[in-house]
Order: C-alpha cells, then structure tokens, then sequence
DNA sequence: GTGAAAGCGCTAACAG
DNA sequence: CTGTTAGCGCTTTCAC
C-alpha cells in the first residue's frame, strides 16, 4: 500500500489558516508553482500566474513569511536599534530608514536601547534571535560582546551617528570631536572668549563638550561655566540654564573691530542641542535680555525649528534624512550584492550655519 | 539495516549555524530538554539547568525565533503601525508602546502607514504575513478591506488616538469631536468672540477643528479666517500663521466682566497643534505683540515645551504616554489570556489647560 | 515552465 | 523531570 500522500495534510497540529497547500489544490498546480508566483513570478507563464493570483485572492490566503524564513534563510527583517524614540533629533533618521527599507520591500524591527551599551547587548541577543538580514545600530560605543557577536554572525550591519576607526562592519556618521573642534575654532575666530556649556548628560553630546573646550584651551581659554542636566534636552532645561547663569550676563562684552565697525561679543551660551538653544532664547525674551545684544546662543542639530526661533538660532546643522538614507542604501547595497565593496566609512560631516544668535559674522577669509 | 538517526543532521541545506541538537548533544541531553531550559525553565531540574546553559554560553548557541515561532504558532512580535514617526505628537505613544512590550519580552515590528487608509492597507498586509502575536494601530479610520482582514485573522488589534462607536477590536483613545466642541465651549465661556484657526491639514486636526466650528454655529458665532498648511506641523507654519492673520488684530477686543474687574479679549488662534502655536508666540515676540494683550493662542498636545514658552501656552493637554500603556498593557492582557473580558473601548480624556497665553481665566461655576 | 522530495530549526503532544 | 515523534508552512534542490 502507497504511503499517504503529503499534498494537504491536516494534522492536529496545524493551525486551520489558508496554506500554499490549498491554493496549490484549487489553482491545480503544486505548492512550489504558488510559492514561485509570490517570489519569482517571471519565472511562471502567464495564465498560471493568473490563475493562482485568482485563488489567492479569492481565499484571501495570506502568505506565512515565518515558514519562508525558515526554508530560505532570509528574513527580510531590518532590526534598527536606537536609543530613544522620543529624542527628535534621530526622528529624522529613523524615518528616512524605515521609508526607505519598505520601499525595498524589508521590514524594521525596531529596538531601544535607552543610551547604554549593557542594555544594548541584551537587545541584541533578542534581535538576533529573528535572524535580521540586517542591522542599523545607533553609535559606535558597544560592548565587547556585542561587537564579537555581531561580526561572528557576519550578520550586515551599519553603525550611524558617530565616527570610529573600528567601525563593526559599514558606518554612516560623524565626528562628534571634530564638531566640538570646529565649533570652538569658529565662535573664537569670531571674537567671542567669555563661554559657557549647557548640555544634557547623552554621552555623544559630553563629547562635543570636552572636545570644544580642549581647543579653547589650547587658546589659553577657559570656559566660565557648564551646565549639565540629566535626560533628554527640553525647552525647560535651556531656560533654566540661563537663570542659573544669569550673574554671568554682568561682564563687558568683548570689543572686536571688522573692517570699519566694531563688534562686540558678549557671552555665549553653547548648547549641545537646538532645544536647549531655543529654552535660552525663551528665557532671554521672557527678561527682555538681548539676543545676540547680551548674550549669544548656539545650538546643535539644526532641527526643523532653528531657522525660525527668535532670533534664528545658530547652529550645526547634522542631516539626520541624509543619515538615515545613506545608512539604508549602504545596507541594501550589501544585500543584493554580499560580495560587492568592502565596507567603508562614510563621513557625511557637518555644517555650521550663522544666524542671528550669535551676531554678526566676521569674514573669515 | 535501520534508518540513520536523524539527531544530529547536516545536510546541504544548513546553515552551519549552532543550532539546539548541538546543544543537547554537547550536554547529554534532548533537543526538547534544551528548548525547555529557554522556555519554561521551571520544569527543568537545576542541575540539568546549569549544565545546558553552560553549554549555551560556551557554544555561543543565539536561538533561533523563526523556527520557534513557526512550530508554536506564537510570534512574541506586535506590529506597531503609525502615520509618521517625525510627528513627535506620537512619539511618547509609540516610546511607551515599545518599552511596555520589550519588557513583556515581545518586539516591535514598525510600519508607517502616511496617513493613508490604502497605504495601510497594503501594509497590513506584508505585517500579516508576520503573523504577530498582535497589532497596535493608530486611528480608526482604515479601509474596509483591512477591517475584514484583521478581524478575519483573529489577533488581537488595539486602536488609539481615536474614538468610534465600531472598534476592530480594542480601543484606547479619546474623541476628538469632543476636544473641538468642548474647546469651543471653553473659550466662548471665557469671553472670546474673535476666533481663527491654524491648523495643518492631519485628518484628525481638521475633525477637531471642524467640530469647534460647529460648536461656534451653535451660539452664532463665525470664525473670522481658518488658515490650513500641509504636512506636518512646524513652528515656521505657526509664524507664518500669525503674518496671514495680522489684519485681524485691528479689531478692538470685547470686554467682559469678571466680579468686579474687567478683562479684555481679544482675537484668539485656536491651533491645532503646540508646535504651530508656538510658531505663533514667537511671531508675535519677533513683532512685539502682546500675548495674550493683542492676540491669544491655543495649542494642542500639550507636548513637553507648552508649559515653558513664553507666554506659557494654553492647550489641550493628550497623556500620549498613557495611551500607549494602557494600549500595550490592554493587548498583553489579552494575550495572556485570550479568552478574558470582552474587548471594551477606553475613553482617556483630556484636559483643558488654561496658562497665560490665553489670559486670565474667568471663574465658570 | 513545472513538479516531487527533503528539509529549515524548533516545539506540541504524548509517553514514560 | 525527560524523551520520542511528528510536524509547523514554506523553499531549496534536483529532475523532467
């Protein structure tokens, strides 16, 4: 006697959902002729590929990519790790990669994070168990285990918003220490010397911080104060970060002559993030303090909001949509073509932008 | 001669990854007894415990979900599905969904659905074939399509953001018909008559705005110009907002009677959001408008700045956070078990928050 | 262009 | 407390 034939089985365990089984009996075709118009349907004729659409749609069968991970071994699972949703500053980012992974037909798997790297470690012994055929991570700063489990599963995966010279695998980013540089060169090349910080405790941000005031002091210039807050940056923390530094509004502005006029410079109140800017400029406009008259403001980010504050806020401007894009174009590159390039570092860089916070500019050239 | 076991198979197919025959094998024990330790440790003995787990950690072993999921039928994976991740009005909902799930040990699968009932729909879709464990969507307005859809798949569905009389399936909202209405009540109430809306045009913003209006009829009253942006809401549009509406501060503001003192009132913006609020404020500061003197602003949201503009705003304030816990907690609820208290709508609320930028209160007893 | 057979790596069900 | 067996629903491989 013949061995019962496997074409539909019904057992006590399955789950009494539409399968290719049943599509395959209706549309009189084998599972694999349903399962190739799904996934490969230039390789059916033309009215099979008819015929079996019309079953599926009449019974509504909706395909199980749970099973077809498992035989095919790709998920079609993007796991995006970031360390905090509320934080707008990667809104744009983590937008600009999901757009662009639905548009190629992958789906994120989302993880938080929350800004440390021990709770990052355990997230990713999760992500990884759904086998993601890709990972974008938040950050360079990972455990040790992390990293080495990451690269065993050879698993893509592409770090953003930071620079380093170990990157995992692809990076898509910037250097935090060369802004905090930069930023600290510009404002002393525009006269100012009276400084002080206000930040949040984000780990990248302290970076900026240090970096900025490790090139003022290589002007022999010493910052007069820095706030630190704890948390996400609000509008709250930046207007109390002027009162806190209110007794500081007090010294001479720094007289500084461009061409024929003079300028002057009084403090200036940096700020490692557009909201705590824009909570500056709240408070000064509440106490009628003069922007950039009394005090200047520079911001970081550039978020949607820094062109139209009053007055507009200075600030660097990072291209998170920029990021985001590039960091899923570079993972989907590496999809389609796993030989292709080898992984390489991308800068996308920064750029300061002068409005009227900070007054004037003084040709620099 | 007998079959060949098939403990320990290595065929073409695999993927050479470790996998729990591996395991059990290195630790003496069945595949089954390695699952268990993962699953449900309880019913493992300590000491074989120990041993399987050390053999987890030396070997590196990373579970494999796919294949869990698809013999168990059980995901441990929720679709999420909102209409734009940079709209920071959903960002505490969305923040609280996913931490309350990752805590319950499930992950988020993101979809982004623009707002578009048919882009949703071919969304859910691709989500289906995920089979999550269950869904968190946000609205309650989809095609008829996806509605069948979901309810014919049987997982369970929360819907936020929104009220309506016919739940999929859970509901945790608030209605924003009341919001419009109630606002309008308020604020005629506090002796406005000169109304104007900003408002961006977000299906549920213009169902807000629609409804004030309507509110408005019902004592005569006209608004005097409704100005409507596209897309998402920017503090550019805000002040844009203001520059459009300027003609309308010549009107002399009525006066009103509180007790024995009088209190002037003048044009008021009703915004439907903070963000294009605050837009207004800092228009009407770069113009040296008083707020609330010559004109009085009404926001929406009450996100984490409206208490600390300048003046502080007055709004509608939505506990998005909130929502999203109770919309996560409600659907782990469920699936813990699925056969408890019938699906039933929940009603947050929300609060009229009166702060300076609409001017002194009148008492309303 | 289409099909049959054999798994992918895990867990449900039942037995001991 | 532990093990055996038989799939979960799909795709790979090889054949026609």
């Amino acid at each position: 006697m013949p061995k019962p034939k496997k074409a539909h089985p019904v057992t006590a365990r399955s789950t009494h959902g539409i399968t290719i089984f049943d599509v395959a009996k209706l549309a009189g075709v084998a599972p694999i002729t349903v399962s190739r118009v799904m996934n490969q349907p230039d390789q059916v004729k033309e009215s099979t590929l008819l015929k079996v659409r019309r079953v599926i749609e009449e019974t509504g069968y909706v395909r199980n990519q749970i099973a077809g991970s498992l035989a095919s071994n790709r998920t079609r699972l993007v796991a995006v790790v970031v360390p905090m949703l509320t934080n707008p500053i990667f809104a744009d980012t983590f937008q600009a990669i999901a757009a662009r992974l639905e548009q190629a037909n992958y789906q994120v798997l989302l993880g938080i994070s929350g800004y440390k790297a021990a709770q990052e470690q355990e997230l990713l012994e999760v992500v990884l168990s759904r086998r993601p055929d890709g990972i974008i991570l938040t950050g360079t700063i990972h455990t040790e285990v992390s990293r080495k489990r990451l690269r065993a599963t050879g698993i893509p995966v592409v770090e953003t918003w930071d620079m380093t010279d170990d990157p995992i695998d692809m990076l898509v980013g910037f250097s935090h220490e060369t802004i905090g540089q930069r930023e600290a060169q510009h404002l002393l090349a525009q006269g100012y010397r009276d400084f002080a910080l206000i930040e949040v405790d984000d780990p990248r941000g302290v970076r900026r911080s240090n970096s900025f005031i490790q090139q003022l002091a290589r002007q022999d210039v010493t910052p007069l104060d820095r706030q630190t807050f704890h948390g996400l940056p609000t509008l709250e923390q930046g207007r109390l970060g002027l009162v806190n530094l209110l007794h500081l509004l007090q010294r001479p502005p720094v007289e500084i002559r461009a061409g024929s006029a003079v300028i002057q410079r009084p403090l200036i109140l940096v700020c490692t993030s557009d909201t705590l800017a824009h909570g500056v400029l709240t408070e000064a406009a509440s106490r009628g303090i003069a922007v950039p008259g009394q005090v200047a403001v520079m911001g970081f980010g550039d978020m949607n909001f820094a062109a139209h504050t009053f007055p507009a806020l200075s600030t660097v401007k990072i291209d998170g949509t920029d990021i985001g894009q590039r960091a899923a174009s570079a993972l989907l590159e590496r999809l389609k073509e796993p030989n292709g390039a080898p992984p390489e570092a991308m800068d996308v860089g920064f750029t300061l932008v002068n409005r009227d916070s900070t007054g004037p500019l003084i040709s620099t050239r």
